[in-house]
DNA sequence: CTGAAAGCGCTTACAG
DNA sequence: CTGAAAGCGCTTACAG
């Protein structure tokens, strides 16, 4: 009592409520204030704080602060929170009251560190600014959220080797309890994907399955089926000189596009691109400077596809009175610009939802052994890119 | 030693290296040895692990492991890690050794009870499939990176209260050591942000500033120029009868770039859309049907441009020949689409970048009290959606 | 319905 | 250069 001055609030509560002095509401939320002693655990004790100091971060209450407060163990106090054993009313009451007076929040660390869970899960894509990953990123996102798990986020830059660590040590830190992962080009099988997948950790493959990680479930659309729908398109069309602009050569997508068109185009010539609008531009652009004759471009994706429809404008070729174009995806584009782009629609929003459930209910059951891989259907919109093939 | 049967593998080291049978470099990364029990501290210990349940997440080694299959101390395995202290290198080379052939990982939640620290920072934005936050999610995470912090996504999903609950109490929970919030509307004073920052918690407003938080610091465009600019542009054409289709009306950005363009066109008309294409459609669609007239459109952004430039072609009106479109962001589809779109390139990347930079700044500094707000200059970026007003 | 106590896996004064 | 020990803030058997 001698340091009574520096008291600056207490408080007590017998067992039928909770007495404040007034001003003890008005303590800003984040204002720690520390047990300087007790006078009687079971009704009052004697709470201080620190000097203002709004500069520095100030600590956070604890569990043991409100237990104090409340005159209970922490042991209630945590039960209250959980739910996990009966709590007699008048006590749960007391307790939420000073939680919601003080603004406690209990510590995520030290909880994850006694229940092992983080609460988070993990999405590594090659660059969350492209639609495309993002609409992924959202649906994974959304999941998370429904099942109470928050998200990390970890650009792979297309393979850059010191990001490829990070997010493998998220996994390996418990920072994160499992990982969705998305490639971009092929994996090979050095990669450390390989050898934290082999055992059987939560990992889940969004968009791309990989070689040689059959036991890894995945979540794709159905590429073969998509692709063979756009080559009929174009075939009842009257096409049948058509080129292929695909993706990267080892990927899973790529070969299943690939071969869903030549189903009705055997013959059709094959160049490789990266995804980019650019590529799409070039690759046309050396196609016609090598002379090859065709009515009809895939594009594996939709960028690679306006791409190349950019510079079929600019050899003076009309689309699609001269050639047709196609695209895959349907990403925002396809149906701004002139002509609309025919396409095949991904869901990519579902294929992220899918994912964090497949990862979320491997989680649950504490092993990945029982999860399947989904492919879900994908549906072709046909727009302007694409018309009868020219008589003559 | 009556349980010998059960040892599957053992240890052992002198002071000069380290011994392992051949096997034990072939334990999955994740299967976790239980030291059984020690036969000499300081020169062997017995390491037994558990049957191979590959099914179960396996439990990660720890550092009292390490410790003990080195000889030595946690004291000492901390340090060489840390290296907040010297540690014999002969020692540190052992200890590093038995590291990798474990591939031990330090405890995340562990650590960070102790040092206070979770190494992450939370980013809300509005929707993180958009392209415009998308960019600002790609820099926050380049910078973030830079400094060896992770990245958790929060999506407001605009304003779902449940979800604004969600990020803030990442920031309560020490889940994030600070956050990067992107508003997309108004903010009310009434908001849970407001209240949070008034305790100058470590935040950044990225993109867009908020009334009444002057003490948080923000990261945004020059809003104004670049709308003067674009106001200029087309005065210099000879436009003189404007429409603007503006953003949500509480927002800085919106009441920066109305204000921007009316220094040239001050009697311009003022209609509010919500920053998609169908409002920008709909705003045009409304305004001839009242027979405003007009020959030059201001879209707050580029896509509400783009949907005003689609319904100005259904009603047979030429961009530019007709009417005049300039629009703000220089999103990707704004060079894609026919004709280009004029517009103000906003830099997202950097935006992003820069919110990271100060809120890791103002982390290392223990206090956002120094951290300076930041404008970003911006560019206008002429393409074929303008040209002189039509005579007549 | 409630509490005392152990312990999750680290870090860090304190003491050689 | 190294170690024993306290403790970060919770959860959870164990014991009433």
């Amino acid at each position: 009592m001698l340091e009574a001055n520096r008291f600056a609030s207490w408080c007590g509560h017998d067992n039928t409520g909770t007495l404040f002095p007034a001003d003890f509401a008005l303590l800003p939320l984040c204002k720690a204030p520390r047990i300087v002693g007790f006078i009687d655990c079971k009704s009052f004790c004697i709470v201080g704080y620190s000097e203002p100091v709004d500069d520095a971060s100030p600590k956070p209450w604890t569990m043991q602060q409100i237990a104090a407060a409340a005159g209970v163990s922490m042991t209630t106090v945590s039960h209250t929170l959980s739910g996990k054993r009966p709590v007699s009313s008048a006590t749960a009451l007391r307790i939420r009251g000073l939680i919601d007076q003080f603004g406690y929040v209990p510590d995520a660390g030290a909880r994850r560190l006694k229940s092992g869970r983080s609460g988070m899960i993990g999405l590594a894509v090659p660059d969350i600014s492209h639609w495309y990953f993002g609409r992924i990123a959202r649906g994974v996102e959304e999941m998370a959220n429904e099942h109470d798990f928050g998200l990390i986020i970890c650009s792979t830059s297309n393979s850059d080797p010191r990001r490829e660590k990070r997010y493998f040590n998220l996994l390996r830190t418990r920072s994160i309890e499992g990982l969705i992962y998305t490639a971009s080009r092929e994996i090979s099988p050095t990669d450390e994907l390989m050898s934290i997948s082999a055992s059987s950790s939560p990992i889940v493959l969004a968009d791309e399955g990989v070689a040689g990680l059959s036991r890894v479930p995945s979540v794709t659309s159905l590429n073969s089926a998509g692709a063979r729908e756009l080559g009929r398109h174009l075939r009842d069309l009257g096409h049948t000189r058509a080129v292929i602009v695909a993706g990267f050569a080892g990927l899973h997508s790529t070969i299943e596009r690939v071969a869903g068109i030549r189903e009705s185009f055997p013959d059709a010539v094959v160049v490789h691109g990266d995804f980019e609008v650019q590529s799409g531009y070039d690759r046309i652009d050396e196609l016609l400077a090598q002379g090859v004759e065709f009515t009809a471009v895939f594009g594996c994706n939709d960028y690679m596809a306006v791409g190349a429809m950019r510079r079929l404008h600019e050899a003076g070729l009309r689309v699609p009175q001269d050639v047709s174009v196609v695209g895959f995806d349907d990403v925002d584009i396809a149906g701004v610009i002139t002509p609309g782009l025919t396409t095949v629609r991904q869901d990519m929003l579902e294929i992220g939802r899918r994912s964090a459930q497949l990862l979320i209910e491997g989680l649950d059951a504490g092993s990945m052994r029982g999860v399947e891989s989904v492919a879900l259907p994908v549906e072709m919109i046909v727009r302007g890119s694409t018309g009868p093939v020219a008589r003559g």
